[in-house]
DNA sequence: TAGGCTTTCCGTAACGTTTCGGAAGCCCTG
DNA sequence: CAGGGCTTCCGAAACGTTACGGAAAGCCTA
């Protein structure tokens, strides 16, 4: 293992200055610079972690908690938001951490743990719900984190997102202006803050043009295909009360609705309008399904590079509120939308 | 944060001893270390990682590193093996991190970096192929590692394992015994060693019974469900030179290839008798399908506390004979066999 | 030419822990 | 009482890094 000294007495200089090189401090000449980072990369140089942190007071790895498995993300994508961060961090020369608490425990103890033993820096928090114990445990001993989603009550924190509330109100208009006035909507889980501003979004819609918000119409789970496809047969069997527009969550939910759909001879669009949000994920392509869907669209893709350089940000002391960033969505018009029959 | 130095304070002793009575050492009298631990429970100790880690030499973090995904793994299953092996690493103290390398950049430069920086102590290798690179780098540089699965050619090293030579012998007996000379052989990718060992085990039993091996009804590759219903209908296809036996390497080769006869018309067990290896998998369980599988069956779950236990010890300088271990499987009997059709 | 500023470098001291070699004090033996 | 052995303690050094204060040059200004 090479170390600073190593570097040092290889070069002809002190400790001290090999160290200012290669950390970009400014009282280096250009030319030193340059001899330095040659040297550090021929011998393979990679700082000690542990040494850095005992002065620092930082150990370069952040993580990621969680009980279970996530349930938005079916394991295959989780994968590869657990390899995207995974990257980024590495690129930053951090590393990243997946610590998997078993079911049944406390699942703030395993924090506890983890930031005494001065192990981790930050964390990367998913899923946040609307009264969220980790986030209040965190804020209280002031580690640095980062959300992916947003928090309700509170400014002071670094986030990223998309703006749920929009996606809410633009798929909800997207069937107004097609002429539709019943319409259900298939959400995710009432604790889930992403939810909730959906649900505001959609409900400001309805409002804008004058119309009621029947909540019989309305289903808040957690999305899949199932869900889809239960609650597509619950809400449209009755064709007295049927609805004649359809709000799905995610593309999974989307897929199980068309499925329940067809079971019940229902024509997409002739005798009911869909639309979903979609997260570009590849399991579900909105593009490939029968109709091809209208969608408002963003990139889970996106949220890597966004959230790894947000909590790097934090933990190096900028201020929160300069990683606030909320991702556009689009709207993409396809097949799934018609004036509701007369 | 109180320190090692805080507490010596406190009590009017020296760092040393203090330090020697609370890891146990010997020369410390009982009276003394009573109090020390008293005063270090009184005082919230916390022993500072990074600094025994700047001392000891290891950083307490073991990794896992992968390009890709893992191929004989689908994402559901591959969470919970994070999972289970990151419980069982913090609970003995250490940590588990998970390193994606990009596809397309050498695996070597990964470990590299990892080791050189002090980073990581040792590392769960999964998939290990017959002339494996990562291997002949970690054992070159001294690094503790845990195969999940076995080598060749080498013997110093610490391994889990399930006996594949025994496994592939046992299934091919099955059908031997209830009288098959003609056995089509789903197994792994010729790289893999688990796919070699259980290649000799099929060539063992059927030597034994004197009968010929039959290349032509051999196949090898990634097994997924896709595989097995290819490979089942070319097989099985042509009634002149039908095999009577099949043996498939897993769970999903065994459903997709019954799902191929399935197509051909051909029964189960009647005109086909099917055996197959089992990991005991959620996702396709082999007493499920039709008919009820004859398998030989282990527990892939059961891999995760002692390779975790075999690395640890490892690290710790115990020798890696010390942890070669080898899972027993079980024959189960179910409605898959019969006497070839006459 | 004296004084001051800038650039570039260095020595030393920390961070908190473990380990190594030694040293007091005590009891026992001969 | 000399010598050895045991028990219990301690000081100093080390691990690899960063931060702090200073210092040697070179250049400019007055």
């Amino acid at each position: 293992m090479t170390t600073l000294k190593d570097l040092a007495r290889h070069l002809g200089l002190s400790v001290t200055q090999v160290s200012r090189a290669l950390n970009g401090h400014s009282d280096v000449s250009a030319a030193t610079r340059a001899r330095v980072e040659a040297a550090a990369a021929a011998l393979h140089y990679q700082p000690n972690l542990s040494a850095r942190k005992l002065v620092s007071g930082r150990s370069g790895i952040v993580g990621l908690v969680l009980q279970g498995r996530p349930l938005a993300l079916d394991g295959e994508l989780f994968l590869q938001f657990v390899g995207g961060l995974s990257a980024q961090f590495s690129r930053r020369g951090m590393q990243f951490i997946l610590h998997v608490a078993e079911p049944g425990t406390d699942i703030l103890d395993h924090y506890r743990r983890l930031i005494d033993g001065g192990a981790l820096d930050g964390f990367v928090i998913l899923e946040p719900t609307v009264a969220d114990a980790r986030i209040d445990y965190l804020r209280e001993r002031g580690v640095p984190f980062v959300v992916h989603g947003r928090l309700q009550g509170v400014t002071e924190y670094a986030f990223f997102d998309v703006d749920n509330h929009a996606i809410g109100r633009d798929l909800t208009e997207i069937l107004i202006r097609a002429g539709h006035r019943r319409i259900a909507f298939l959400n995710g889980p009432r604790a889930r803050i992403y939810a909730e501003e959906r649900l505001r979004g959609h409900a400001e819609a309805m409002a804008a043009a004058g119309l009621p918000v029947d909540e019989r119409l309305h289903r808040a789970q957690e999305m899949d295909e199932n869900y889809g496809l239960v609650a597509a047969v619950e809400l449209f069997s009755d064709p007295a009360r049927r609805p004649t527009g359809l709000v799905a969550g995610s593309a999974k939910v989307a897929a199980g609705a068309l499925a329940g759909l067809r079971a019940l001879r229902l024509r997409v669009p002739q005798d009911v309008s869909v639309v979903a949000h979609d997260d570009l994920l590849p399991t579900v392509q909105t593009e490939q399904l029968a109709p091809p869907l209208t969608v408002t669209a963003s990139p889970l893709e996106a949220s890597w590079a966004p959230l790894a350089a947000a909590l790097a940000g934090v933990i190096a002391g900028e201020p929160v509120t300069a990683h606030q960033q909320v991702w556009p969505h689009e709207r993409v018009e396809r097949q799934s939308v018609a004036a509701p029959a007369a």
